[in-house]
RNA sequence: GCGCCUGUAGCUCAGUUGGAUAGAGCAUCUGCCUUCUAAGCAGGUUGUCGGGGGUUCGAGUCUCUCCAGGCGCACCA
């Protein structure tokens, strides 16, 4: 447990004794203490931390809430809390005030965590995949594809930081009916730059990169394939063009910080008979029926809307019997958490996922689907509609062209995941310079810089406790208090899973060393302040490229 | 029509399971580089938190209703 976490949980125990032994003595009523919560407060006169215990024990007490927090006062042990003061104030709030020297003890603590500094327990080694991008190997990656991919990854090394053993997986839609599609598609590319009068199919893929890829295939194998016979001819480039694009989105997501552990393929679970035996399954326990020649199952019976087919009436099975298989796979395999980033517009899935896996008997509430709201294109103005079928989009790899990975990584994970970005490309380019990542990336080359004066005029050193207590300035202790926070930062984002928390986080850091830069010399004659303020570098330094770690920014040491 | 998400400063967005006087960036105005990086700092300006009711000591946050936008409601994925 973190310094501060300590501190906290501390005084929170204390007031709960307090309550009791007011109790004990008749001198408060209640049945049962109230929830409660400590926490800082705005304003910065309130003092350090504030509880509202008496405002909510008024129901039960029958008395004022100021009357309340002057009884609590009296009965609060102070020891081991750094409490230097306390008073009521407002409607019945208890404010207190902390001796600031426990501020001290964070950058000894941050300089030998290093980069473990913000770890916390929460997920006690609990086995926790994160599953994101999954996008059709069927055309490139695109700006929804590089939202899902920077809150997916730093998702995971968010979680990764609370303590949870995690798997990142991509799954490959290399199955059903948008690969017959392609075939399709690249068949009649293939025949066209042929000089074939081919045409090309409805509702098949028209971008650009469909016909570089068969250019590319042509100038390997030619036109040998002319007079294949068109179900061979068919598989043979679809093969050849999913490898190719497959490669391509690994290639593109690793340039993007992106390094998944599985590669999951659909297709294998129709090959080893997977997606068969959950039907098989679903089928024993009687939630599979027959009607006009398609199987469905019950998914209303846990809550969806309508029931679902999931096998056709030709008797292929859809995508959703292969998802329950998939995800039923997930499970078998050991992981605690099962955590899924879908676009919004797959929220009507969410419900019959989920109620495929209580069918099958597995507990659906370990499955977390977060929705992610969709990247409009803004251009000139205007909404342009993307989609892969028509070509129309930008993608990861020009936006990692225009505005760099750092910034679009920074960009995403600016933003709840529940928020509509609207992404004008004109706008980013030109705002590039000063886009927020390079505020916080500018504070680590500061940071960086300063201690590389430091080396030439001799060893930082170790400061002692004596040397921190000279870090009195508000700068100072302001910026000591966000780095304490860290621990209590990670643990709130990774329970509600947004790590767009930790952008938001840093940002602030960097803002704080920013002002403390700007007001005070680290490198000073005397020696001991110059030591503590040495350290106070090295541990803010250590913090920024910790979180810049989890949102899978670089962080600099010269710009 | 039904379901989910969103509506906060001119623009883009935060707002920690109900807390005290709602914040940041961009934009704009005024200052700060012979001293550790000016991609920076200090200060000024900016609000019917979409509208209306309800719950309570207290609501941007919970509830109801209406309005506006997005997404979904296939034997597509």
């Amino acid at each position: 447990m973190s310094l501060y976490e300590d501190i906290k949980t501390k005084i929170i125990s204390h007031l709960e004794q307090a309550a009791n032994s007011a109790k004990e003595k008749g001198e408060l009523n209640f049945e049962e203490l109230p929830n409660f919560v400590l926490e800082e407060p705005r304003e910065r006169q309130h003092g350090d931390l504030a509880t509202n215990l008496a405002l909510v024990m008024a129901k039960q007490a029958k008395r004022s809430p100021r009357d309340i927090a002057a009884t609590l006062i009296q009965h609060l042990d102070k020891t081991d809390t750094w409490i230097e003061a306390s008073e009521i104030a407002g409607a019945g709030f208890i404010n207190l005030r902390l001796n600031p020297l426990w501020l001290t003890g964070v950058i000894k603590e941050v300089l030998q965590a290093g980069d473990r500094y913000g770890q916390v327990d929460m997920g006690k080694g609990q086995k926790v995949q994160v599953e994101f991008v999954s996008a059709n190997p069927t055309g490139l990656l695109h700006m929804g594809n590089a939202r899902g991919a920077a809150l997916g990854d730093s998702l995971a090394s968010l979680l990764a930081m609370a303590g949870y053993e995690v798997s990142r997986e991509f799954y490959i839609n290399d199955a059903g009916n948008q690969i017959q599609n392609f075939a399709l598609s690249l068949e009649a590319r293939y025949l066209q730059q042929l000089g074939q009068d081919a045409p090309f199919p409805e509702g098949g893929y028209h971008g650009e990169d469909l016909i570089t890829t068969v250019k590319g295939l042509i100038s390997k194998v030619g036109d040998k394939y002319l007079s294949v016979e068109p179900g061979l001819r068919r598989e043979f480039l679809v093969r050849y063009a999913l490898d190719e694009k497959m490669r391509n989105i690994r290639e593109t997501l690793e340039d993007f910080g992106v390094n998944y552990d599985v590669w999951f393929s659909e297709q294998s679970l129709h090959d080893s008979g997977a997606v068969r035996s959950a039907l098989e399954d679903l089928q024993k326990k009687d939630y599979i029926y027959e009607k006009e020649g398609a199987l469905w199952l019950k998914s209303t019976l846990f809550g969806d809307e309508k029931d679902e087919v999931v096998v056709r009436s030709n008797g292929t099975p859809t995508y959703f019997a292969a998802d329950i298989a998939y995800h039923s796979n997930k499970f078998d395999r050991g992981f605690d958490k099962v955590i899924n980033v879908w676009g919004a517009d797959h929220h009507g899935h969410v419900a019959r996922m989920k109620g495929a896996m209580s069918a099958l008997g597995y507990n659906a509430d370990n499955l977390t689907i977060i929705l992610m709201q969709l990247v409009r294109l803004i251009q000139d103005g205007e909404v342009v509609k993307m989609s892969k079928r028509s070509g129309q989009y930008i993608t990861l790899r020009e936006l990692m062209d225009e505005v760099g990975k750092d910034a679009a990584r920074f960009f995403f994970n600016l933003r709840d995941p529940d928020s509509t970005v609207d992404f004008d490309m004109d706008l980013a380019k030109a705002q590039s310079s000063d886009n927020p990542v390079y505020y916080v990336q500018y504070a680590h080359a500061r940071l960086s810089s300063i201690l590389r004066q430091a080396q030439e005029l001799g060893n930082v050193g170790n400061p002692s406790e004596e040397d921190l207590k000279l870090l009195t300035t508000s700068e100072e202790r302001d910026l000591l208090k966000k780095m304490a926070d860290l621990p209590t930062e990670i643990a709130t984002a990774a329970r509600l899973l947004e790590p767009h928390r930790l952008a938001r986080y840093v940002l602030d850091l960097a803002a704080l060393f920013h002002t403390f830069y700007n007001s005070q010399r680290v490198l000073v004659e005397d020696e001991a302040l110059r030591r503590a303020r040495l350290n106070l570098v090295r541990a803010v330094k250590q913090i920024i490229a910790n979180v810049l770690g989890i949102l899978g920014v670089s962080a600099p040491e010269k710009m």
